[in-house]
DNA sequence: CTAACCATCTTTTTT
DNA sequence: AGATGGTTAG
């Protein structure tokens, strides 16, 4: 992981001690970035189980990715070194890993089976256009999104169609409850629904309610100005009037509204819990101060909810840079350039870089030149290794195995590979399924069904069904990883692959499959989890395990991403207008809440820099077929209110000459075969292209 | 009716 | 550059 301003035992500032001492009641840490929020929770987690007589099973702390649950996770550990506690039922997950967990316990409460599946964004998204019958592409993905702030903000189809504004929400609410309807149907349920069905379960059923009460009886929350109101509502309601909860959070990093996250969070947290105690931490260990001056300057821009002002220890520091560039082309050559540059007059190491964007596929040209410049790099965030086409297909198949009334999983698993059924006779049998109330795996076997089609279309689904069956039977019976792998074998993956992708694609994919069981394999031999539980979760998972290969590289990541993450040298790319301001639309900006979010986008991204910033934007930027001309964005003349960031004109930026170039590069090499660097493998070749 | 092949368009952020 | 959609060969 990346380095930690706070060493192991960290010595508490008396602001931070008092947030991890104070215990007479709800608890909100106001903690600016960089100012060690998690050492506070871990300190104050270690503090509950080891002086205040807390049982760890009685404690749950909810962080906002799993990556971060991990690392908290083995700084408690490491916390604990020592003390003879055991940590077992101490539970630091996400908020949905956390719903997944209680959705299983009380399933029959809900109608739901225990082992149901969880749809990803792709699958429901298919439901959706499915249930519209619909093509526009933009549509389903604006429903999509209304419909999930809809379940986010505890809104009901009925109240959605009562309280519609328009012909097209009320469209909108027409499909939700369709919608809704069809998932159950498939013993499935969203990501949403991971957090919104524990809360109307604990808001209707008392029994259950005390239950969790019981359970549970210190919570704390990580990244609280990214909660939502159904998240806000489960923490209520796990806390119930005993409301012991330590939430911990900064306003000016909340950038998650446009999945209903709402910064109302923080000011109901005052009027719902008048005994609140506030705590801001406000020194911050991680930045210099030219660094910090910059991102106060910006987020100056935004109003204040509260007041809080971020000083450093650390000096002046290096001067900001600001660099114009002239196309993408060109920002990628020269980052890499200059980082390469800066690697060698610091004597660093690459995994000190991070190079931070607006969006995913800005990515791409800083692959490209990175590879072709044989500089590692990790690609965080972006799709995750499970969002890839070789692993949800074998994901299908698991998924099949665990609910056969999973219907999204069955037609993937059905139609890959090809085996002769496709788009009409799905139809039909979907036609048939959906007059019988029923899942399409279930409707092979009636004899309805047999009676209305063709040999042709029913020999091939007739074979398919039985062959899932027979591996169901099998996997009650054996060792189920074996069972996965003989599933694989029979299904012809391998040869798949091959027949249907070039040899390099073919094997990075089939070696992905092979990383893909060998992970499930050891996390179903040394986790106390059943394979169902895997599966299940598996969908929750980002890069993950990933992380065991800490190997010396750039980091290239989104600015969401990078959230909670710190880095001695950053370069912050494609700071223009229309794209740090991010303008979706054209239904022109100034919706001063979209640009207030942007600016804590930008800040979140000034901050993550400990030692070093360059900032880059391009003046003119590829659109479609032709080139678009681009301004710096506002953002930058924001910062620049601070006298100490320097602008660089284009003229006084070195132009790096090929001859220059390859003088760079032979003293790279030669700098790398002394250090002895790892060879350059993995990393650069990872992703196919 | 299926599956492979070719043309066309598209780009926010993630559990 | 990648996915998606339409077209055509089998």
């Amino acid at each position: 992981m990346t380095t930690h301003a706070s060493p192991k035992k960290m010595s508490l500032n008396p602001q931070q001690q008092q947030a991890v001492d104070y215990l007479e009641g709800p608890c909100l840490v106001l903690a600016g970035a960089g100012s060690g929020k998690t050492g506070v929770i871990t300190q104050k987690i270690t503090h509950l189980i080891n002086n205040c007589g807390y049982e760890p099973k009685h404690i749950l702390a909810v962080t906002f990715t799993n990556k971060a649950a991990k690392e908290m996770q083995e700084r408690v550990a490491k916390l604990m070194d020592g003390v003879p506690v055991n940590l077992k039922g101490l539970t630091i997950s996400t908020f949905h890993s956390f719903g997944v967990h209680f959705l299983r316990a009380e399933a029959k409460h809900l109608g739901l089976k225990e082992k149901f599946s969880i749809l990803d964004q792709d699958d429901c998204f298919s439901i959706l256009q499915e249930l519209c019958a619909t093509t526009d592409k933009a549509l389903i993905r604006t429903m999509q999104s209304t419909i999930s702030l809809w379940k986010n903000g505890q809104i009901t189809p009925e109240q959605a169609l009562k309280e519609a504004k328009d012909e097209q929400e009320l469209q909108f609410a027409r499909v939700y409850a369709n919608y809704n309807a069809t998932i159950k149907a498939y013993q499935a349920v969203d990501f949403d629904d991971l957090i919104r069905l524990p809360v109307e379960l604990l808001q209707s059923n008392d029994e259950v309610r005390d239950r969790w009460q019981a359970k549970i009886r210190y919570i704390l929350v990580d990244e609280y100005q990214d909660t939502n109101a159904v998240q806000y509502q489960l923490l209520r309601q796990l806390t119930g009037v005993r409301s012991m909860f330590t939430a911990v959070g900064d306003d000016d990093q909340a950038i998650y509204a446009w999945r209903g996250a709402t910064l109302d969070n923080l000011k109901l947290l005052q009027t719902d819990y008048p005994r609140l105690k506030l705590i801001k931490l406000e020194q911050n260990y991680r930045s210099t101060e030219r660094i910090l001056n910059a991102a106060n300057a910006v987020i100056a821009h935004n109003p204040k909810l509260f007041d809080k002002k971020l000083w450093s220890e650390y000096g002046e520091g290096d001067p900001i840079r600001v660099i114009p560039m002239a196309n993408e082309e060109e920002e990628a050559e020269n980052v890499v350039m200059r980082l390469q540059a800066h690697k060698i007059a610091n004597h660093a190491q690459f995994a000190d870089y991070a190079i931070l964007y607006r969006g995913n596929h800005q990515a791409r040209v800083f692959e490209q030149v990175l590879r072709k410049e044989r500089v590692p790099y990790v690609l965080s965030g972006g799709q995750s290794f499970f969002e890839r086409a070789e692993i949800r297909d074998i994901m299908a198949y698991f998924r099949l195995l665990n609910n056969i009334n999973d219907d999204p999983a069955f037609i993937r698993a059905v139609t890959t590979p090809k085996r002769g059924i496709g788009a009409a006779t799905l139809e039909h049998l979907g036609q048939y399924a959906g007059r019988r109330d029923i899942s399409l795996f279930e409707a092979v076997f009636e004899t309805g069904f047999a009676s209305i089609s063709t040999p042709r279309q029913l020999g091939p689904l007739l074979e398919f069904v039985e062959f899932i069956n027979e591996f169901d039977e099998r996997a009650a019976r054996d060792e189920a990883p074996e069972v996965l792998d003989d599933l694989i074998k029979a299904i012809g993956y391998e040869v798949y692959l091959f027949e249907h992708f070039d040899e390099r694609q073919a094997q990075n994919k089939w070696k992905n499959v092979v990383d893909f069981m060998a992970w499930m394999k050891r996390r179903a031999e040394d986790g106390d989890k059943k394979l169902s539980e895997i599966i299940q979760n598996m969908v929750l998972m980002s890069m993950l395990d990933k992380g065991a290969e800490e190997h010396n590289a750039v980091r290239l990541s989104t600015l969401h991403a990078s959230k909670g993450l710190e880095y001695p040298h950053v370069f912050l790319v494609g700071v223009e207008e229309g794209l740090l301001p991010h303008m979706s639309r054209e239904d022109v900006l100034e919706d001063p809440n979209r640009v207030e979010e942007e600016r804590r986008l930008m800040y979140v991204g000034i901050t993550r820099a400990r030692k070093s910033l360059h900032i880059t934007w391009c003046q003119k930027r590829r659109r479609g077929q032709d080139f678009e001309n681009r301004e710096a964005s506002r953002f930058i003349k924001e910062m620049q209110h601070d006298k100490d960031a320097k602008r660089e004109n284009l003229t006084d930026v070195p132009q790096i000459t090929p001859k220059q170039r390859i003088e760079m590069l032979k003293a790279l090499l030669a700098k790398q075969a002394g250090q002895q660097e790892l060879p350059l493998k993995d990393s650069a070749t990872e992703k196919e292209g």
